[in-house]
DNA sequence: CTGAAAGCGCTTACAG
DNA sequence: CTGAAAGCGCTTACAG
């Protein structure tokens, strides 16, 4: 079945092309007659504007592209959800792409979608991303682009980001309130500015409860897709290295979850001998046994915030209005369980 | 910046535009050295073709759409890693949609993509779906559809599926194979294929097995986003109802593992008092405690199979051959853990 | 109120 | 080997 175009209504009807385009756009310069024809007739037929000839014509395709480490993530799924209702919103579809923490995929990716003309870019970025001119290049070809979580802040655009140092803070604190003197930290890969910034957070806290800093008790995960083997084999060295830590906080829920796998295997009590917290509050931090205290990240929310930004960057530029970049801050909370509840009764 | 254009490189080089655009794709019949010099201007000025033409022109946007019931769900998070994997080695995009289980919503989503002209879709449908006239239409538009998971067996199309059955048979034949002589079944809603077929294979391996049907130990759980709770729910009305169950089979992961902490909660002990089994093996029921058995559900490699079928569809299609329609049925796989191996040394 | 015409940037059948 | 021309289906400035 070939598609209807505006042609064949403007046969029908015998009137002109430009006319049904105008009609069924409510132009006011066209008779409530012919309107009411053509747009009885696009129904019948059931007419649908060629998006193709459309996006030509305007130079925008009402599509925007997203580009993430990992799909597979119940942080980023409920970022990518949050996106996608917005932007259904606003009449956009969302194009998603992978970068699996790699820096070359990543510059793929953006090659694809500048190459689609996407009508703007939002991103988090690779652990494998070790500069950022390929940023540039998205700016440069005046596409809107958004980061969020994962950011690079020396690039010119709107952000959206939680602090991480400081919910960092908020956990390692906490571990110290509930009564732990030798806390470790497992950590993500070095380079990320989250990871950094959680074990900023991590490290000021001990220092301004007078708890001496010791590297040796800091442990770095990849946070690959192996994230919870990574979270057994560094509880089995810590504990190998170090019998007397009483609390750990943790760069990722499920990283923490190995760990507290782990901890369970060797008979190890949490949080009684050691108090975990975890990171992002990943929907299995609920139900695993000890439920874990982790910090809740606003994933949907997220996702939310940084279509909107999109979108009003996208509308500022249509409408050659200057354009401002907004970095914009979400809060985390501190949700305690079982695993940094020390007077928790023992069940069993 | 503005995009460079055929037009531009044409200019420069004083050719026509016909010349620039057969050099860059490589013509037969265009000079070695007018190739040379036109692909060197391309790349030097960083030519990317407007996507935006070449769709109209070619009648192609090199982009599928895909409608899920659900982003936020291991399962599915699979199944799109493994169609976006897929369909980048072949140059396609993905843009996706979700139902959230509603018809309603499931039908305007078909529309944006069939506005959207995209080259095909996939598609697993909402348990709210009630009648198939909506795919229907997208097979009267010409538009390559192929439905994995959640189909509907009427519609004529190529499909990717698991023997729902087969597996829900296996599920429930191992809990009699270790013993459990009362087994109830918690059951997904009454209209998706998937939950019928889970039902009935669970109602034969009983039947097979000497084992009378009971009516009254089959709970039904809509699977929504509260699964988790529906779980818990349901495992409190049956204890209450049958308190000499010993053994369930369960239509999903999660409502599983509500289920399971439930009991953890109550004192029941699982497997010994009664083993669970779930459906589907998302990555929680491996570090739960106990941990969950359950039917391995190969999420990514659905994905996968269904692009490729896709694919070939639309290739078919361009080169008007005949359109085949196949059904794909891919192998599950019950893994057993804790929750269904009552010789487990039970871990305190 | 209506419509002829130009043009968005490509691709490709055809002529030379 | 090169290029003029038609056309994909729309939108919109302009003329009447």
């Amino acid at each position: 079945m070939k598609p209807v175009t505006l042609k064949e209504i403007a046969e029908i009807l015998d009137i002109s092309i430009t006319t049904v385009s105008k009609a069924l756009k409510d132009y006011p310069d066209v008779s409530k007659k012919t309107k009411r024809l053509v747009k009885e007739t696009a129904a019948t037929l059931n007419y649908k504007p060629n998006a193709f000839a459309v996006n030509l014509r305007t130079s925008e395709s009402k599509t925007i592209g997203i580009i993430i480490p990992e799909v597979v993530h119940h942080f980023f799924s409920n970022v990518i959800k949050g996106i996608i209702a917005q932007a259904e919103k606003k009449g956009y579809l969302v194009i998603i792409l992978q970068s699996n923490e790699s820096f070359e995929l990543e510059k793929k990716q953006i090659d694809l979608l500048l190459s689609k003309r996407v009508d703007g870019i939002l991103m988090s970025l690779a652990n494998g991303t070790v500069n950022f001119n390929h940023l540039n290049e998205i700016i440069e070809t005046d596409t809107p682009l958004v980061l969020f979580d994962k950011i690079a802040k020396v690039v010119k655009c709107s952000k959206v980001i939680i602090d991480d140092r400081k919910a960092a803070y908020t956990a390692t604190k906490h571990l110290i309130d509930i009564g732990c003197k030798k806390i470790a930290h497992f950590r993500g890969p070095l380079l990320p500015q989250n990871s950094i910034d959680r074990f900023l957070g991590y490290k000021q806290a001990l220092t301004d409860n007078n708890i001496p800093y010791d590297p040796s008790l800091v442990y770095i995960c990849n946070c690959s897709d192996k994230s919870f083997e990574e979270g057994k084999e560094s509880a089995r060295k810590l504990l190998k290295d170090h019998n007397d830590i009483d609390g750990i906080f943790i760069n990722t829920d499920l990283v923490a979850i190995g760990a507290l796998t782990e901890f369970n295997k060797q008979g190890i009590k949490v949080p009684d001998d050691i108090a975990v917290v975890g990171f992002s509050n990943w929907f299995m931090s609920s139900v695993i046994s000890p439920t874990l205290s982790t910090i809740d990240q606003p994933g949907y929310d997220m996702g939310k915030t940084s279509f909107k930004l999109l979108y009003k960057e996208i509308k500022q530029r249509k409408k050659k209005e200057p354009v401002t970049f907004k970095t914009v801050e979400l809060t985390t909370e501190l949700v305690v369980r079982e695993s940094s509840t020390k007077s928790i009764i023992v069940k069993n």
